[in-house]
DNA sequence: CTGGGGATGGGGCCC
DNA sequence: AGGGCCCCATCCCCA
């Protein structure tokens, strides 16, 4: 008897089993047919984006190839409309140099060693008065000087390039890293359009960090012929016009590292990179990969401090011929927040630190405004979870940072709500200042965020400007462009060179308020005040 | 030797 | 992108 009721009471368990298998085979079943019509919606509607973008992408292409075949008519044009003595003339001020000077010597080829080129910078085109240093090989080889020369750029204020001979034993630096040979050059005959070539030591043109395989990256960049010191923020967005009267905070956005390639300028030769052996229009150059061993050479730039970034740039090439599209893939090792690491506090970045000591004030300072969109930026930016204890340098820049934007925001009547504020309508989030579009601002706001996207490949400088990065590396080029016409003292920078004139033209603009006593520089006049006058002040 | 001034290099920042 | 100005640091000269 105590035998059937078992019986009977496993026969129940075993069929209550069953429909209980049965629904939850049934649920699952459910769940996985609603999962799947989901997911096959998706899939179709991803499709349907797919073939979308695709279609777009064929515009784009036919738009880009339309537009290629205009500039190329325009150019066509232009040089058909140029008499052919001006046009031939033309040929030989943009032919490359180097091509010139090989062709001198019977060396066909540019493809033994490294090269290293240096251009004039703040010309696109290259100066007259320049030489250019071929720099192959990598131990004593010929170097080829090519001095070519206009007529008009003979006059009184060109100088002769051995005058850095003479300088200044404390400016070894320049001559070191220099680019011309100055006993060389001032020994040449300066004749209109004579090509030069000297046999010598070779002078390093870029430094021994620069290895062939940067450089290597470098000339197969500029196969390209464009430019890829472009500003990750800016992108290649075109201030838009102002539209409405809204004053638009614009956030930070993820900091994408741009490097610099070595000699930035060489990036702008164009048409008239100094190789000659490259086209622009070969679409694998545009689309040159950029291996991981490459990026490990380029590491030298800090390339390392970003585990890992994917992103695509769209850029203008230089002649205008186009919309191209380069799609750079970077995969690179370590964790670091792609957005934000230590080294931006570690490398003196104190405008890292400012942003730290800056939003902890405005946390503590009543006077700043506490809708500060900054406060919606320390949720979202990882700057404000990464860095907060790494700011070991006290408070001693809070004021600094403070007075700064009240001195800027005051200095500009209120911040751009004032005034001509139709133009600059675009405020940066952290300082109230308005400028006239988004990339602007957000150039602007690097200021207060200390995010430096422009590494130098040869160093370890970061900038926040593109331009700035440009600049500086000519302290690495030894490139000086700008002659003094009055002395025999060369400058990299234009300001440098005006600034040195004074010296000649005693001019002294600035004078103390107490003492009368002149200076030509208003830093000069603020050091003497402080020095002298600082119980009066 | 020291401090002030001049000259210069270089980065930051804005236009 | 380039120009321009500011600031700071450094070196040199000279009283």
């Amino acid at each position: 008897m105590a035998n059937c009721n078992d019986m009977v009471f496993h026969t129940q368990i075993a069929s209550i089993m069953e429909v209980l298998a049965n629904t939850a085979v049934a649920e699952i079943c459910k769940l996985v047919d609603d999962d799947y019509a989901v997911f096959r919606m998706e899939i179709t509607q991803s499709q349907k984006e797919n073939r979308s973008l695709r279609r777009k992408l064929q515009l784009l292409e036919l738009k880009v190839a339309r537009e290629r075949r205009h500039s190329s008519a325009k150019i066509l044009e232009r040089y058909r409309g140029m008499a052919r003595g001006d046009y031939l003339m033309k040929l030989v001020e943009r032919m490359p140099r180097v091509c010139k000077a090989f062709k001198a010597k019977g060396e066909g080829h540019l493809t033994g060693g490294h090269r290293g080129f240096v251009k004039p910078v703040g010309h696109n085109t290259w100066r007259d008065d320049q030489p250019i240093t071929v720099d192959e090989g990598s131990g004593t080889s010929t170097q080829h000087v090519i001095v070519i020369e206009s007529a008009d750029a003979a006059g009184p204020g060109v100088k002769l390039e051995g005058s850095e001979g003479e300088e200044d034993p404390r400016h070894r630096r320049d001559i070191q890293t220099g680019v011309e040979d100055p006993t060389t050059a001032a020994a040449q005959p300066r004749t209109r359009r004579s090509i030069t070539e000297v046999s010598g030591t070779l002078t390093a043109v870029l430094k021994s960090k620069t290895d062939t395989k940067t450089l290597t990256v470098t000339h197969s960049l500029l196969h390209t012929g464009h430019d890829h010191i472009s500003d990750p923020g800016l992108g290649r967005l075109v201030c838009p016009p102002a539209s409405s009267s809204d004053y638009l905070p614009v956030f930070h956005q993820s900091q994408r590292p741009v490097h610099s390639l070595g000699d930035g300028d060489t990036l702008d030769t164009g048409g008239d990179d100094p190789t000659c052996s490259y086209t622009t229009e070969d679409p694998e150059d545009l689309n040159m990969p950029l291996g991981l061993e490459t990026q490990a050479d380029l590491s030298i730039g800090d390339w390392n401090q970003y585990s890992s970034s994917v992103y695509s740039e769209g850029y203008l090439d230089k002649e205008g011929e186009g919309l191209v599209i380069d799609e750079v893939t970077v995969k690179l090792e370590g964790d670091v927040p792609p957005t934000w690491n230590a080294d931006h506090l570690r490398e003196g970045h104190s405008q890292g630190r400012d942003f730290l000591d800056y939003r902890e004030s405005l946390e503590t300072n009543p006077n700043v405004a506490t809708h500060s969109p900054l406060h919606t930026l320390r949720e979202h930016n990882p700057v404000s979870t990464s860095m907060g204890s790494s700011d070991s340098h006290g408070h001693i820049l809070f004021d600094q940072v403070l007075n700064s934007n009240r001195d800027k925001t005051q200095a500009w009547g209120g911040g751009a709500t004032s005034g001509n504020s139709k133009e600059k309508r675009f405020l940066c989030m952290f300082c109230n200042k308005g400028f006239s579009c988004p990339q602007k601002v957000e150039t602007h706001q690097r200021v207060h965020t200390g995010e430096k996207p422009f590494s130098c490949t040869q160093c370890h400088m970061r900038f926040t400007e593109a331009g700035t990065l440009k600049r500086h590396q000519r302290v690495h080029t030894g490139e000086k462009p700008y002659s003094c016409p009055q002395c025999e003292k060369r400058f990299s920078r234009q300001d440098k060179l005006k600034r040195h004139l004074k010296v000649h033209t005693g001019e002294r603009p600035f004078a103390c308020t107490h003492c009368g006593k002149r200076f030509s520089e208003r830093s000069y006049l603020r050091i003497h005040q402080e020095k002298n006058h600082s119980t009066l002040t």
